[in-house]
Parts: C-alpha cells; structure tokens; sequence
RNA sequence: GCUCCCGUAGCUCAGCAGGAUAGAGCAACCGCCUCCUAAGCGGUAGGUCGCAGGUUCGAUUCCUGCCGGGGGCGCCA
C-alpha cells in the first residue's frame, strides 16, 4: 500500500488474526492500532485483546498471545509480540519500511489519498465588518478558515469560500451620512480648479477614525441622529444617493480587506464576497417560508421560531427572532437565508462555519430550525467550526495599551518588524533577500501561533513566544527546512529515483517512522477540522530530522549508498514540511 | 437563575473513540560548534493531571457533585 495510514493495513491484519483465532468479526477500530509509546522498541501497537478478552472469556494476556499466532506479517512486519498485560507490539521491518519510503519519495501526494468522493463544501470565514478595520477578533476565522480550505482541497474537495461581510444594519445610517457630509466638506474646502476625483478615498484614510467620527455626532447631535435614522429608512427603500455611498463605503472597505489578505496570503477575493446585504432578497421569503411550514409563531409582537430542544430550564422555549416587532430582520433570518442559499443555490453539500465558540448556541439553533425546514438533510449538513478568544498575557481579551481593539494591519505589520529585526542579526541572506524572508518568518509566527493550539480554546498571544528562536513554533520549522535546502543544495545532486534507503543509524529509522506518518496526520487534522494536529506532527518530523541530521553526515558518509539514501531523506522530509506549511498557509523559505 | 466550555510541570500548551513509567517548548542547571545553517542537539531537575465520589481488570481520558475561571441566554450583529 502506498498511500494511506499504515494504522489501517496494520489493522486489517489484526481482524484477519481475530477472525481466525477466534471466529470473530472485528472492525478496524477494534484492532486499537497506536503508534508504540516511544522507547519501547516497537512502532505500533494493538489494544484489542482488552476488549477481545472479555467476550471470549479468557485472559487479555491470552488474547493477545492467540492473535500474534494467527498474524500474517507477510515481509510488512516483524513477528509480533505480546508484551504487559496484553499488548501487541508491532514493528515494520527495515526493509518495508524502506522500500515505502522509496515510494513516497517519488509520490506527488506523500503517500495521502485523495477521498473517493468529492463534496462541494462551503467555508464560511474571515467575515469583517464594512467600514471598520479588521482586527483580532477576525484573525483566527481567517486563518483557521485558510487552512481548512486548503487542506480540504489537497484532500480534493471543491472548496467554496464565502466571505459573510458585515455590510447592513442600523449603524450604516450614521455611517452613510457621516460619509456623504464629509464629502460635502471636502468639496467645499477645495479649490474650483482640483479634479472632482473619486473622493471616498481619501476621506476614510482611516476607517476606525471614521467610524468613530460617525458615532460621536449620532450621540452628540441629536439633528444628525435623525437624519442617520432617515438614511437607514433610504438605504432600505433603494434610494439611489444613498445606494451609491452605501457601495463606496463597502468598495473603500474592500480595499483595506484585500491588503490584509494579500499581507497573510490568504486567498480571500471579492469574488468570495457575499456580504448580509446580498441575503436581504431572501429574508421575507424566509419569514414565509418557515411560517407556511408552521415553524414560526407570532409572539410579544416578534415573528419566531422555537426549534425543538431548545429551553432554558424553566422550560421557556428560547426563539430565533426572524422578524422583529417594528418589522426588521435580525442575523438570525439572515444566517438563515444564507444557509438555505448555500443549500439550494451552490448546491453544497456542507457548509462550514468558521466562527468564534460564544455563537455555539446560536448556530445550533439556525442549524436546527434549517433541519426542521428540510433545508439540511443527511446529505446536506452544516457544521460550527468554533475557535476560542485571543488572549493578552493577562489572560483577558486582547486589546491595544489604549482598551481598544488591536488592528490586525498594525499585528501583522509589527510581526514582519520583529522578523526583521531577528533576520539582520542572525541571516546569511543580503537585506534585499532578507525582505521576503522576514515577510515568512513573521506572518508564519502569527499564523502557526494560533494554529497549533486546539481551536476550541483560547490563546494567550505572545510576541516573544511566536517568534521564539527555538521551540514549536514556525521558525523551528522553517529552519529546518532551509537547512535540509542547504544540504540538498550542497550535494549538487538529483536523488536518482532508484535510491535505496538504507537504516545505518537509528535517527534514520526514526525520520523515516515519522515520514511515514504524513497520512495518518492530514487524516487526523481534515476530520477533526484540527489544524494544531497538523502542526504537532510537523514539529516532531523536524526534531525527528534535527536528531538525524546530528548524527548522520548526508555529504559525506562512509560510502555512496548512505549519501544517497540521506539526500533522499532529506528530500522527502523537505517536501513533507513544505506541503504541510502549505496547508497550514505559511511559507518556507529555501533560505533563512 | 438556566446553559455551554475550560482547569495537566513555575509559565505556555499537547495527550483524553479508557490502556504500559502522563509528553513538548519556555524558564533553571550541566554539556556539545577545526565537521552539511548552534534559530540546532544531548542531559539533569520539575506533576496528588482543580477537589470528592462513581463505573471498570484498568480513569488525565467516561458519569455525578462541588470549587475556581470564562462564554452564551426575545427584538445588536
């Protein structure tokens, strides 16, 4: 077997054993294969003789004995052996091993199968608010989104990404008049002979300060209140002066999106935007839809659903408002259409959510009412990847010295400082070089700082930690690639793909266990949506290298065969930590 | 009040379809560069896995309760 987790064939050899032992039929989860705890001379091991043992009446130590007399190794394994109270120690042989990493070298997946069918999967993720900064709090969706998209291509899903724009509601009111007097301003300020250019650009230099601006005079100005609450009403009924700021305003806060995208190499394009707004069409017929199907009920004057299951413990229903008593939608209706426009419309087959845990509730409650509405089905499901806060060191929410929330533009901007900083003291590479590199080393430590630790939980955001000189983080990675590059580079050579691998040390032996587990990895990382797998099995690939590398010279050993066989190593250890930066959105640079 | 999540070494985190002596990285201490990038490697020390029960041959992992922290809960999104 070339691609797929060994765990699997190791499996399947321990239920083929059962069956003939025992009779029994057993599944593969059954066979309880694990990687061996380390240092215990073996790679893998099976627990299934704990749970055998008790159906057959006999010893677990017994069990364990009769499957190793019925195993067929075939020239997979060694014989295995029945160690403690009743595992099965099994161990590949060399020369398998060796030919499988021989087979991988050549591999253009790594040995990674590609899922026998491919879904449509929706990815809903980064969704910033228009006409404000991005900031932290749209980091980790972004991120994790990226991440899961790419790995649920390389798996050969078709992958769409949607990007749910915050780009309606009552703050556009304040927002578009604030805008349209401002533009006013401006023209008045200036001279008859300047070219009525385009103006919106220079007047939302900053959108926060924008923003601000707005909501200062809607509180202190009780006129300009009125008149933002007239241009709610105008930007609802159509009206085309309020229309076109609208879409200025939405245009200008693409702008800012696209350089926070392009500096993360996030593959987000306007192309993937489908804002609130675009859902507006839908919302009454959503509210018919679920009332036609007696799913919603008038109550206290708001249009609701109370999908089952949901009481908050005095038996109280709790309601998804879909239709508020002065007669506006909320997100709950909007989340809805959506949902059913991904459904029926792009003819998904999943949608995921990349969004904050605290909304946990309230996708549970969309999903469940989109269930009861026949929109989700078996084939049709839609599941809540949820992610936990960013933390300061404090343990609180990451915010700026000042309380207010840190721009994700300054974050980034400040990582690729203090990459630079760290480059000009310790790289081989000329200040021109050193540019990109900087740009990889500290978009990478943001990046693979929040993507190693469990998505659920929060994260405590450190600067000196993420780009800590040593540790699991994504300069470890990235210079251990560049220095296997290095190598690679200085042996001016090709691997001729008929190399033998050869185990002359056991830190050859060890990389190569590990190479070996690049399926088993992504497998573990797609189904989970878990992308700190991914990283941990990363990080122990290049110790596992660094041990090698200590201890088997690749450019000069004792003979030709060796120096083969460890630039081939090399080349596919190399090839394994790029593709899984590559799935993780970081870069890794030939050079440090 | 109801509900969800979290509590593992001094710090930051893995591990948890129950399984062998609970693992990393920081920080501390001790070593290793005439040799492929020392952003590296080896070693020492550090734990009642919040507490108390329960299920089990076996619990950090599953269940219950408690303590501590955080989140969510009808007209914001």
């Amino acid at each position: 077997m070339l691609r797929g987790d060994l765990a699997n064939e190791l499996a399947r050899r321990i239920a083929d054993a059962a069956k003939e032992a025992f009779s029994l039929d057993i599944t593969l989860q059954q066979a309880v294969i694990r990687p061996s705890t380390p240092d215990r001379g073996a790679d893998y091991q099976s627990n299934a003789a704990f749970g055998l043992a008790k159906k057959i009446g006999i010893s677990p130590r017994e069990t364990a004995t009769r499957i190793t007399e019925h195993f067929h190794t075939g020239d997979m394994l060694d014989p295995p052996e029945v160690s403690g109270a009743g595992f099965v120690n099994l161990t590949l042989q060399d020369t398998w091993l060796a030919h499988h990493i021989e087979a991988l070298a050549t591999d253009k997946r790594l040995g990674t199968p590609e899922v026998p069918t491919p879904q449509r999967i929706i990815v809903d993720y980064s969704g910033p608010n228009v006409a404000k900064e991005m900031h932290v709090g749209h980091l980790r969706s972004t991120i994790i989104g990226d991440s899961l998209t790419r790995l649920l291509r390389f798996q050969g899903h078709e992958v769409v990404p949607q990007n749910h724009l915050g780009d309606w509601g009552t703050p556009f009111g304040m927002l578009i008049e604030h805008l349209s007097e401002k533009a006013r301003e401006t023209s008045k300020g200036e001279t008859g002979n300047s070219t009525p250019t385009h103006s919106t650009q220079s007047n939302i230099a900053d959108l926060n300060v924008f923003y601000q601006e707005a909501r200062q005079k809607f509180d202190a100005d009780p006129e300009f209140a009125d008149r933002a609450r007239t241009r709610v009403l105008a930007l609802q009924s159509g009206d085309q002066k309020t229309q076109s700021l609208w879409k200025d305003l939405v245009a200008e806060s693409e702008r800012h999106f696209q350089e926070v995208y392009d500096l993360l190499h996030v593959d987000l394009t306007p192309e993937n935007a489908r804002g609130e707004s675009f859902y507006n069409q839908y919302l009454p017929g959503i509210v018919a839809e679920l009332e036609e199907k007696n799913l919603a009920v008038m109550s206290e004057g708001a249009v609701c659903v109370f999908p089952d299951g949901f009481t908050n413990g005095d038996n109280t229903p709790v309601p998804l408002i879909i239709r508020k008593s002065d007669g506006g939608y909320t997100y709950d209706t909007t989340d809805l259409g959506a949902l059913r426009f991904r459904a029926q419309k792009l003819a998904a087959s999943q949608i995921f959510y990349v969004v904050g845990t605290p909304q946990r509730l309230h996708f549970k409650m969309v999903f469940a009412t989109a269930q009861q509405a026949g929109w989700l089905t078996e084939n049709m499901r839609a599941e809540h990847i949820g992610f936990g806060s960013v933390l300061g060191e404090d343990g609180k929410i990451l915010r700026t010295r000042a309380g207010g929330s840190v721009k994700l533009m300054d974050l980034l901007r400040e990582a690729i400082d203090r990459a630079t900083v760290i480059l000009a003291e310790r790289s081989e590479l000329n200040a021109q070089e050193r540019q990109d590199v900087a740009h990889a080393v500290g978009i990478g430590a943001v990046k693979y700082a929040d993507l190693c630790n469990d998505r659920e939980k929060d994260y405590v955001f450190s600067w000196k930690r993420m780009l800590a000189m040593e540790g699991n983080t994504a300069v470890y990675l990235q210079y251990a690639n560049a220095r296997i590059k290095s190598v690679v580079r200085k042996s001016n050579s090709k691997v001729p793909a008929d190399t033998s691998i050869v185990f002359a040390h056991p830190a050859e032996r060890n990389l190569a266990i590990k190479l070996s587990r690049f399926p088993a990895a992504i497998e573990a990382t797609t189904t989970g949506r878990e992308p700190h797998k991914l990283c941990n099995y990363l990080y122990e690939t290049a110790t596992a290298f660094s041990g090698f590398y200590e201890n088997c010279p690749v450019l000069h050993p004792e003979n030709e065969e060796l120096r083969a066989s460890r630039l081939m190593l090399c080349a596919l250890t190399s090839n394994i930590i790029e593709k899984g930066l590559d799935l993780l959105g970081i870069e890794a640079p030939a050079r440090l």
